[in-house]
DNA sequence: GAGTGGTCTAGACCACCAC
DNA sequence: TGGTGGTCTAGACCACTCT
């Protein structure tokens, strides 16, 4: 059974988006809640914390509690959340994703790979380039590195179905955090090929580390994504 | 004074920090801890919620408290922080910032405005530009629209110290998110004059709303930045 | 002063993991 | 089975805002 604490978040959400709780008029109090739920006021501020978080109210002391007038839906590359692109979910409501494989290698990691995912020059790391398409049309080149101590079993099939459900499911591997910087910068002679770039057409660039929870990375990567398909969303809640 | 939770937090913050609890085995467990602290298990579990949102530990059912492998510092222009591009402090260690009023005007708003802004065709808004430099190079250029209603007595004055100061001390408001999207795009011709970019140099632009603690919209900007000093980095914990 | 959320206590039971 | 973190209780006092 789940908390309670987390129930009664999903109640008092979905009173929110029913209008059940207008958003021109606090939420009723935590008291009142509490007796309501039946449960103790520490309960229900932690239900609270829960919607805070998700940026859905804000509590003010002596004020009290009030909807956001204006939370949004997310949309696109939603980088607040936590699908660690599996990029087929993000981009499959914009049509049919396909993928290629466009390399496939075993290597030594050179010192930036050694320092991004804390291993020795001589732990090998599988070098992979993927290009992903919608609707045929290029959208993001792909360049990522991983240990191969770390993905046992690992091979060129996982890459055309999804390495993040290998990883989660046979391994059992759970990834906890991401660190990425996005930046602009210059096509280069992949990007021209691959992503259909011209000289003058920049290009948007996503490097990250993601690490599993005890926080040993799981993957380096560059991706490489068209100036003109959107970008990346951050939302930020006080 | 501060909580007791919040100074507590800071504490085992420091000694992390100075490795006094090493990486390699996990914290205190909760019990000790509140003994320690001569205070009850939920106020250190409180405090643990607060470094485990830092991303300075992580906590296992069962197995105990750890502080994670890999926690950067965090860098160059922090997404995950709360400063709202007072871009000045962001800048600060990297050398002399200054600031360039390139326009001031008022007038009304366009649709996308009246939509991110949340404001009618007729609520006119003040629209100013500004050039950043560090060290004398130009870095970054923010075209701002923001609604007049909602800044009595503002004027070009503020523009060359701090607007979010401005906003904060003298009106009495607070900032409370925001809602960011970055994209690579190609240089306009005010890109090219101001930040002295070469035609195939590309941009990253942030587009950006802010908003107050209501969900009210304070502003909205596109700051455009020269692509080869840095990105934005954005951290995501499990 | 009344009413709100923020913090804190001193316990309790449960879920999960390692041994 | 023992030890860990996760949740929960039924109170309490404090800080803040509004009237």
């Amino acid at each position: 059974m789940a908390a309670k604490y987390l129930s009664i978040a999903q109640e008092i959400k979905q009173r929110i988006l029913s209008q059940r709780y207008p958003a021109t008029e606090p939420l009723p109090d935590q008291l009142a809640l509490a007796a309501e739920f039946n449960t103790s006021r520490m309960t229900i501020q932690q239900a609270m914390r829960q919607l805070i978080v998700e940026g859905i109210i804000y509590a003010r002391q002596g004020q009290g509690t009030f909807v956001r007038k204006n939370f949004r839906q997310l949309s696109q590359w939603d980088v607040a959340g936590s699908d660690y692109f599996g990029a087929t979910e993000t981009w499959r409501h914009l049509g049919e994703v396909t993928s290629q494989v466009i390399a496939f290698e075993v290597r030594f990691p050179d010192e930036k790979e050694q320092t991004s995912l804390l291993i020795s020059a001589d732990a090998p790391v599988y070098d992979f380039i993927r290009l992903r398409l919608v609707n045929g049309e290029p959208i993001s080149l792909d360049m990522t590195v991983m240990p191969v101590a770390l993905v046992p079993g690992f091979n060129k099939s996982h890459l055309e179905s999804s390495v993040f459900r290998y990883v989660r499911e046979t391994l059992g591997l759970k990834m906890m955090g991401s660190y990425r910087v996005v930046r602009a910068c210059k096509p280069n002679a992949r990007d021209r090929e691959y992503l259909n770039c011209d000289e003058t057409d920049p290009v948007l660039e996503l490097e990250q580390v993601i690490y599993l929870e005890d926080g040993t990375p799981l993957e380096y990567a560059h991706c490489h994504y068209r100036y003109d398909h959107g970008g990346f969303v951050m939302v930020n809640n006080g």
